[in-house]
DNA sequence: CCAGACGTTGTT
DNA sequence: GTCTGG
DNA sequence: CCAGACGTTGTT
DNA sequence: GTCTGG
């Protein structure tokens, strides 16, 4: 799963990073019309962070068309922009922004048919980008059986960002609207699935799998899904999705995560990171002392 | 019918 | 808004 | 996700 | 044990 994460670039070098990672035309959210990425609010941005935790306010990549512009195959109109937007999906109904604090992954098993999911999931899908996610592998103790967790971080070896795959909502604050305040808040989630299957004790590839696919499973039995370039543009093209079809687009996302979780790498790191009053570069390095 | 939940993970 | 539980 | 609090009254 | 804050 995905519950705390790397997200220490400026816009501009976010924007570099996706063309890095095969994503072109993206611009920083400008004015924004219509019903699916109305009113942006200016005031508030993302903060650099190596300690990203849910509730925090993240960047993600949406994807719209100009008023106007011809939807059919063209992509004259299109535009790819980068909101700001509170981690942990927000449906129409919440009554409180506490609500995101439950709904910062959402299972893509179920994810069709829940009533805080269903309705995003069919229209309203971004990219969550992250330079490295962390998780927490848990054991037990021989000796006393007492029950540690050991934080790694979780990257791509290759590319300078994992873009998960997510859902965004628009939720209007009603304490903010009671103050006179733009109301409008993005709203955003994380996808996941099961851990890759490689076989029962973790040993060896039970199918050729390569060994970072086992150390993820051995890490968690849940797996943020990622998507490739090409992926992520299928994912994000606006337009609404019959269910049918949705359920067949996150079947073909959880496959394609495993495919591409196979360009990961994983090291552990400083349990500093599990307080997120912690955040500097110093948190993505292996522990100082391992031994 | 109304009232109440609407979520994930991990742990037992 | 819509489903589930009672 | 983890860490840390978990409470009230009254005083400054 | 469970909720809140970050």
């Amino acid at each position: 799963m995905c519950g705390r994460y790397v997200m220490a670039l400026r816009a501009g070098d976010l924007i570099d990073a996706l063309e890095a990672c095969g994503i072109d035309d993206v611009a920083l959210a400008g004015p924004a019309t219509g019903v699916d990425a109305s009113p942006a609010g200016p005031e508030q941005s993302w903060r650099v962070s190596w300690n990203v935790a849910p509730t925090s306010t993240v960047p993600i990549l949406v994807e719209r068309y100009e008023e106007g512009a011809d939807e059919a195959g063209t992509h004259a109109g299109r535009q790819r922009e980068i909101h700001p937007a509170r981690w942990g999906l927000l449906p129409r109904w919440a009554e409180t922004a506490a609500f995101s604090s439950k709904t910062f992954n959402a299972r893509s098993e179920t994810v069709v048919s829940k009533p805080s999911f269903r309705s995003a999931v069919r229209r309203r899908r971004c990219v969550v980008p992250v330079q490295g996610y962390y998780e927490w592998k848990v054991s037990q103790e021989p000796q006393t059986g007492k029950t540690v967790r050991v934080p790694h971080l979780v990257r791509d070896r290759e590319r300078p960002l994992i873009l998960f795959a997510g859902l965004y909502e628009w939720w209007k604050d009603p304490e903010r609207e009671a103050q006179g305040r733009d109301a409008w808040v993005l709203s955003t989630t994380i996808l996941t699935g099961p851990s890759p299957d490689v076989g029962e004790d973790g040993a060896g590839p039970a199918h050729g799998d390569r060994p970072v696919l086992t150390e993820l499973a051995q890490l968690h039995d849940r797996l943020p899904l990622a998507m490739s370039a090409d992926e992520a543009a299928d994912w994000i093209a606006p337009g609404e999705r019959s269910r049918e079809d949705t359920e067949a687009d996150v079947e073909r996302l959880r496959l394609g995560a495993v495919e591409v979780a196979r360009g990961w790498t994983l090291h552990e790191v400083d349990r500093a990171v599990g307080n997120v009053r912690n955040d500097s570069p110093e948190l993505i390095r292996p522990p100082d002392v391992m031994f």
